[in-house]
DNA sequence: TAGATTGTTAATCGATTAACAATC
DNA sequence: TAGATTGTTAATCGATTAACAATC
């Protein structure tokens, strides 16, 4: 899992997600049987990813595999999961009480990855203080002292845009490093802050695209 | 708007889709006031896109500006809409009334860009029959029909990952040509089937790997 | 040994960007 | 005319993939 880490491309590691959760559906339906390892060309059937680039992915990590054999399955998915950091728990808050936000909330792929949703943040005073799926509403107010408190490390933006800017500069000055961004702008940080960003405009608009071409 | 469209990387497309929510909002802003061009040096410095690739993805479509002066804001917007399909009305079902479900009922961009809520489908009966936000709630028996019958466009599967392939397909059958996925499994369909994929697992996990780095 | 499959090199492909002539 | 800025060519950069020696 060490080796040189310099210079990953970043759909790489978008791949190796996708490989993660194929594996590990596989290893918990194959418990007990004999499917022991598995090859670059099957991952590619399933994925849809070429073989050559499967092996290049995971090569680029250490050597997994064993030649005229495979990928051994449960260890992949064990290196998997430290490669991708989910063999840790990351404490997160989400910002926005709003539908979207409680979508999230009630998202199961973040227990599933060992997150822990700390709090909820909006600027709705009718909202503050009940709570969602068990978890309190905060005053949007208080954040920047909560997320130094509790050490927290993701934050999850699902506010409008013309906040956006305001709260990810406050989600920094309280230390977060690490924002998923689901409001329709870009975000102006400092380079070391990690932004993905999650943009339903651009994916309809790529739809519409194509379907207008015909 | 015409001109050469083979191969035009679907990159260009997402950007044409930034550069348009952009310049949307900022001839809104200067409606009445005196700005009526804008450079691609401006553009870049807002989108944080190189400005040789905003010139480039334009001159894919046409010759929106004047050497000199830049592009007329008002012009290229309308070149965009049309570009991106933006100008016609697309009929459109979701597929899970979940709180995901919801959550995309309630987005307002899909009123903003002319898209048209037929329906929501779900296989829960108690929630079939209801509405949200105004729109029906009908059993996704009925949807093949329904979309024949409705002539829909783009289906929107919001469903857990164990039903996505089941739905997709019969999506397809009833004559659906885009989807939006949000279920994280790769879906297999005729590749004349546009897909664009939301995964939120992915951009997860591609927070907590460059976390996991420090 | 023969067949399978990895890890890696080298070739290919495609997208980004620098540079600049054209021109407002 | 001088300055600004487009549209486009050519150079660069980076990612994908074909090919194959290594080896189980």
């Amino acid at each position: 899992m060490k080796k040189n880490r310099t210079r990953i491309p970043s759909v790489t590691i978008n791949r190796l997600s996708i490989y993660y959760r194929y594996l590990e559906r596989l290893s918990e339906t194959e418990k007990g049987r004999n499917l022991k390892t598995i090859s670059s060309q099957k991952i590619s059937q399933i994925t849809g990813i070429n073989s050559t680039q499967v092996r290049k992915d995971l090569a680029y990590f250490g050597e997994f595999g064993k030649r005229g054999i495979g990928y051994p399955i449960n260890n992949l998915v064990k290196e998997l999961r430290k490669i991708l950091g989910l063999d840790k728990k990351w404490k997160i808050i989400i910002v926005g009480a709003g539908n979207l936000g409680k979508a999230l909330i009630n998202y199961q792929g973040f227990k599933k990855r060992g997150f822990l949703v700390k709090g909820i943040f909006d600027n709705n005073s009718t909202k503050i203080g009940k709570k969602i799926d068990n978890i309190l509403i905060y005053d949007v107010k208080d954040m920047e002292e909560f997320i130094r408190e509790w050490n927290i490390q993701i934050g999850i933006l699902a506010v409008p845009a013309n906040s956006a800017q305001n709260i990810a500069n406050k989600m920094v000055a309280g230390g977060i490093e690490s924002i998923l961004n689901f409001a329709p702008i870009c975000l102006k940080l400092l380079p070391k802050i990690k932004i993905n960003n999650v943009d339903l405009s651009i994916e309809l608009d790529g739809l519409t695209y194509y379907l207008n071409l015909w």
